[in-house]
DNA sequence: TACACTGACCGCCATA
DNA sequence: ATTATGGCGGTCAGTG
């Protein structure tokens, strides 16, 4: 058994935040925790005066003050974000402020979640860097911090030590490609399938599955393109028949296409067929049978590809929710 | 295992 | 000068 390194997320919040912004990247790595059952991570959120705080939603949470802590490579800190109103207030702390200059100074990772990145601005720490941003702040972001640059395309962005994310649920894909870098695809894949698995008993798989889609932003050709995979994955549709109902040159498709998804199509298309897939296997269809409706020529196709979609095999997944 | 074939991807480049 | 477009073709992974 090999020794296990121990990391921590320190997520700092304040008054007013998002707590949303909070308990994303938390439920990521607990979650990481309850699939290994390991303790991979300590999960601490930290406010600069510590004590209880109060959300924007109106919950409160016990915090412990930020100077108590002491950062170091293990660690992973995040700034939240929040509205217009506590965002400056925060913007302007200057205890605050200069706490987070020491865990840029010190811990091995450090980012923002959501509108958290113009508190890193006002600290000074973006400078020549390229961050992600939501895409109602961008223009307010440019405005205030001149010297940094921002990918409004990106759900997240990661430079060296540096991460940061677009809005609250990127901010789980964000965490989930830290679990990625930390503890490779495999088990990146697995957590993110028990959060889609609750999500989908919440009642929320469509805006989870959408995380993809819901990238796309301008372009409504696109959306239809979409509404139409979505109802034909159980057909084999060719990335130069998807660019044939957009009316682009294959080329062209594909190029605006990655730039809107930040995928390939077919690899996009694969990721609807496979979602359908599982759900049909949440629904007791035959591994055969889900092989077929989601558009797969062979059914060891399908088990391939929902095994490296998924991290299990669609025989096991099928058995976990029949027992249920 | 060897092999040919197909489709997807994407760098490159001429062109609009 | 800068930018988007779309065709070409090399590489690669998957399939029979």
């Amino acid at each position: 058994m090999p020794m296990i390194e121990k990391r921590r997320l320190v997520l700092i919040t304040y008054n007013e935040a998002e707590l949303l912004d909070v308990t994303g990247p938390s439920a990521v790595f607990s979650a990481a925790n309850r699939v290994t059952d390991l303790a991979l991570y300590d999960i601490v959120v930290a406010s600069p005066c510590g004590g209880v705080v109060r959300h924007s939603c109106g919950i409160e949470l016990v915090t412990v003050p930020l100077a108590s802590l002491v950062f170091g490579a293990h660690d992973t800190v995040l700034v939240v974000g929040a509205d217009t109103r506590p965002l400056a207030a925060a913007m302007a702390e200057t205890g605050l402020k200069s706490s987070i200059r020491t865990v840029a100074q010190n811990a091995g990772r450090y980012g923002s979640v959501c509108t958290g990145v113009f508190i890193l601005g006002a600290v000074g720490l973006l400078d020549d860097k390229t961050v992600a941003t939501h895409w109602a702040a961008e223009s307010q972001f440019r405005r205030l911090f001149k010297n940094a640059r921002c990918d409004a395309d990106a759900m997240y962005v990661n430079e060296e030590r540096l991460w940061t994310s677009a809005g609250v649920t990127t901010g789980i894909d964000m965490t989930l490609a830290m679990l990625e870098r930390d503890h490779g695809s495999a088990l990146k894949a697995s957590v993110a399938r028990q959060l889609v698995v609750y999500s989908h008993r919440a009642g929320y798989q469509s805006q989870f599955s959408g995380l993809l889609i819901a990238q796309g932003k301008e372009d409504a050709r696109f959306a239809g393109l979409v509404n139409w995979l979505q109802a034909s994955t159980a057909r084999a549709i060719s990335v130069e028949q998807m660019a044939e109902h957009v009316s682009m040159s294959p080329r062209s498709f594909h190029r605006r296409f990655v730039k809107n998804f930040g995928q390939p199509p077919a690899k996009f298309f694969e990721t609807l067929r496979l979602n359908a897939a599982r759900s049909l296997l949440g629904a007791h269809v035959t591994v055969a049978d889900a092989a077929r409706e989601a558009g797969f020529r062979s059914e060891s196709a399908f088990r391939t590809a929902f095994k490296a979609q998924f991290g299990v095999t669609p025989q096991l997944y099928r058995q976990s929710w029949q027992s249920r």
